[in-house]
DNA sequence: CATGAATGAGCATTCATTCAT
DNA sequence: CATGAATGAATGCTCATTCAT
């Protein structure tokens, strides 16, 4: 009896969480055609096949719901980034495919950027938020600790220094992502792909030299 | 007569130039407090003393109460980063100086950076948003050539290479930003004044060498 | 189960219909009132007993709920016009009988003539106008066809006649509506009904002879 | 000195005249472009080389410039129709003429229909209104005497029936003009100088019998 | 006489959230 | 669990009118 119950609380339990993900999903959708800003709980509601009412049977609040999808694209992300360089790679791109695989992962996805750096960015009302920054930091913190490892690996950094040239280099990332995604690039005409090769470049001394003698 | 009327005429176009400041600056202190989306043409008003009919006395747009801002903000950005940087320097530092002076403009003021960049994150209507960033383009390319021209001056960069080269650098001070205004440095226990300090000694790669024989 | 359900379905849209059409009557309330230019979506709601949000719910729009009550409002005139006159009556005052249904449905309602003439007289902006333009005409035509065929079954027209001479007396209907709305048909001591009885009379030529010999 | 005085009166006071024309004028103009109802004190005074407290300096109210507005309407009206069917004229189309004139009248004009009949139809504020009201009727009343007499030299009606059988065929172009005004007409695919003839065909039963032998 | 800044009430519409069903 | 009606506060903007200058 109290097996079977369980069992039947474990389904309901996942199903709940699915039908969880399904309006965490639409709403990602919805944030990537209308902006973070423009995408009311309806729109996303509709967009997820429920009413306006069944929102918030799964997310207390707006908030909560983008707390959801932050935390889903922060997963992405670093799935992604220690894909694209394994922790047993070999040596000598390593730190350059994480941060690769750093601008791939916002470049190709319209609203992840906006929803990790924009959010959280003005004087919000807090609430579930401090939670949420938590998590934030501590992804951002795994990925640098994952760029880092790479800067160690590939000679270009000691072990000392990673976190701290980690950072640097993410952070070059993160502005390239800035300028890309506000259009300041384009006006100013320059090439994301080429910004990053020269970017790159500069990491590497060793590469620097053989490419301008 | 006629030289009194048009002093009459002098004296009311400045007072109406004085308080359409007032208001500009008022919204700016809104825009800081609030951030940009949750400032409203009401609280602006009444945090310029005014009524909020008053306001369209002199914008006839929230959109021109924009503008205004970031017009304001730009034009000092530009006279900061000349001054900090003059054309007519000696060499060895102008680069330097410059990139320092984009930091320190947007780090000091609260809504600047968020004004400057984040106004056309979103996917906004347009309307007079067009002019308005051309604007935005062209004193940021004004901003570039500066750093541009500073490394040449110091022989850091080519004349082909310059723009590029700006565009590289000052990308990373826009990231560093982005990450001190989100609060992700402070999260990340890393110092911003020491990553600058990180980044400037990678551009200039006689000093480089010297610090890492 | 299944009849349940549907059940449900049926009763719950059969009360939506019954709340809509009731904000639409306290739209018509609040137009007589106010006119129609001077009714806002404020005070309908207020009339209708719902906080101003409520209505959207029904109306997505303040022209939709124009739209309803017209349509409600030409439906009503066509019952009215075909009840009073209808197809298989003998003929000798068919005609007349269907412009006097015309008079009196509008002389006794008091926003419904301005709803149907006044609405398109500005210059407003489009927008579902365009199909609600349609139904009034169609309407109008309907009636129209209505007197028409009243005026050839009495032989005062031939069916090539019949759609002119119909707008032509309806027309002057219309005029005298005008005249009685607005308060000059008082302000010139002319009585409606007596002039409608003269007007008539000028329709049929044989009517017209036997009273002037 | 005393009539120095009032000549210096009399010509301030035409000139206040004829300013206060001109914005009267500059109004028709607003109205005739945007409708009524959508013409703003602003846009008069701008329309009329003026600001917009200027205006109320010769008009305590809007409302008192839309009756200036009508009130010359109403003289010119007065104008057109006595000069189109001359009293000393010789019978056989006189009450035709003045019949056509009314017409001709308001169809050329955009807003003065609009304002004769719309203004003072729904249940608006009085105030000055009463006044206007009876310069409007006695307005209306002139011209119903015009047709009559010309009915009556016509030989159309006895001088007892004139005044009847005006106000029954000026209610006719009034309707002609709500429908042609509103759309109405041509949607019916009707045409108003053909509508015209016809009605003007049943006035005149002699002119019916050999038209239709 | 003329200006134009300022008021204050008003407008249609949107939205996150709640809750009876 | 899901619905969708309802709330109430907010938003950008307009407008007739007043009044100090």
């Amino acid at each position: 009896m109290d097996a079977e119950a369980t069992a039947g609380d474990d389904r309901q339990e996942s199903v709940r969480r699915f039908k969880r993900d399904l309006i965490r999903d639409a709403a990602k959708r919805v944030f990537s055609e209308k902006g973070i800003a423009g995408a009311s709980v309806r729109e996303i509601a509709k967009a997820a096949g429920y009413t306006t009412g069944a929102i918030y049977t799964y997310f207390a609040t707006k908030e909560e719901l983008y707390a959801a999808v932050l935390r889903d694209s922060l997963a992405a992300l670093h799935a992604e980034v220690t894909t694209a360089s394994p922790d047993g790679a070999v040596p000598g791109g390593r730190a350059e495919a994480a941060l690769r695989a750093l601008w791939t992962f916002y470049d190709t996805r319209r609203s992840d950027f906006e929803l990790g750096f924009y959010l959280y960015g003005g004087a919000r009302p807090v609430g579930l938020t401090r939670d949420l920054d938590r998590e934030l930091n501590a992804a951002l913190d795994a990925v640098m600790d994952h760029i880092g490892a790479g800067l160690v690996a590939d000679g270009l950094a000691s072990p000392e220094e990673a976190h701290h040239l980690a950072v640097t280099s993410a952070t070059w990332v993160f502005g390239l992502l800035l300028m890309t995604k506000t259009g300041r690039l384009r006006s100013l005409h320059e090439d994301a792909e080429a910004l990053l090769t020269t970017y790159l470049a500069t990491l590497n001394p060793t590469m620097t030299r053989k490419d301008r003698p």
